[in-house]
DNA sequence: GACATAACTTACATTTTTGATAGTACCTTA
DNA sequence: TAAGGTACTATCAAAAATGTAAGTTATGTC
């Protein structure tokens, strides 16, 4: 996460893929270890840092932290900071965040499918 | 790919996640740097190796190797070995594999407004 | 003045993925 | 006998992602 290097090999193969197909862009966008979860419990609604941060187990700060960072990067979340005490952010599905539905429900429904037809 | 360590914490939270959450358990069959390349034109029917190394830009002959072994472990892939000179080997979806297509379709289409809309 | 709280940062270590390069086995054709 | 085609393997190195543990900041409460 972060650091990608744009004179890495890697790099380079991300983008040409990413120009040529539209899945692998999305992919790159959603595929991070937690983004996938996140943006699950956040298409219910609005949520704190601490309330992500308790749902889903055993993401540590840091990560979550990342994570949020990129899916803002990437605008498929917002951030709205309160002015109190304690602090307050909230983050919440940007519109193009919100058409993600579809296609993690879809993934899940496949998922479903794939474990239950590997544990025949 | 291939050498996860079983005792460390990132396979730990892979585990709990993917049996809580379908859509992550998805993710990470398909979430291969190649595999959804792969996966795409493998969608248009039946091809060799060396079709695929043709038509994937950059792929080096170790990662479609690793990926195509890790989607054959995932049921995703079947591989037929021809008995042929030169060598032949055919991959091709299976049924589920098959049925991944509404995800990428969606995925393409959401990639494609994605990146129409950040270009604003 | 010590302590708690929410939302982070920072520094460092480990794990996981990807890349570069060279080699192998097998058979066929020149 | 040598060269060439196909589908790989093997080794080593680098890059990228994730994890651990300890701060930090700003302000209210006791």
């Amino acid at each position: 996460m972060s650091k990608i290097k744009i004179t890495s090999t890697n790099f380079e193969n991300k983008k040409v893929l990413e120009e040529e197909c539209s899945e692998v862009y999305a992919a790159n966008i959603i595929g991070g270890q937690w983004s996938l979860v996140i943006c699950s419990w956040l298409l219910q609604g609005k949520m704190r840092f601490s309330e992500l941060n308790k749902v889903i187990p055993n993401i540590t700060e840091r990560m979550l932290t990342l994570q949020l960072r990129k899916l803002e990067q990437d605008n498929i979340i917002t951030r709205k900071v309160y002015a109190e005490f304690p602090p307050k952010v909230e983050y919440e599905l940007t519109e193009i965040g919100y058409e993600l539905r579809p296609i993690i429900v879809q993934m899940e429904q496949w998922g479903k499918r794939h474990k239950y037809l590997n544990s025949k």
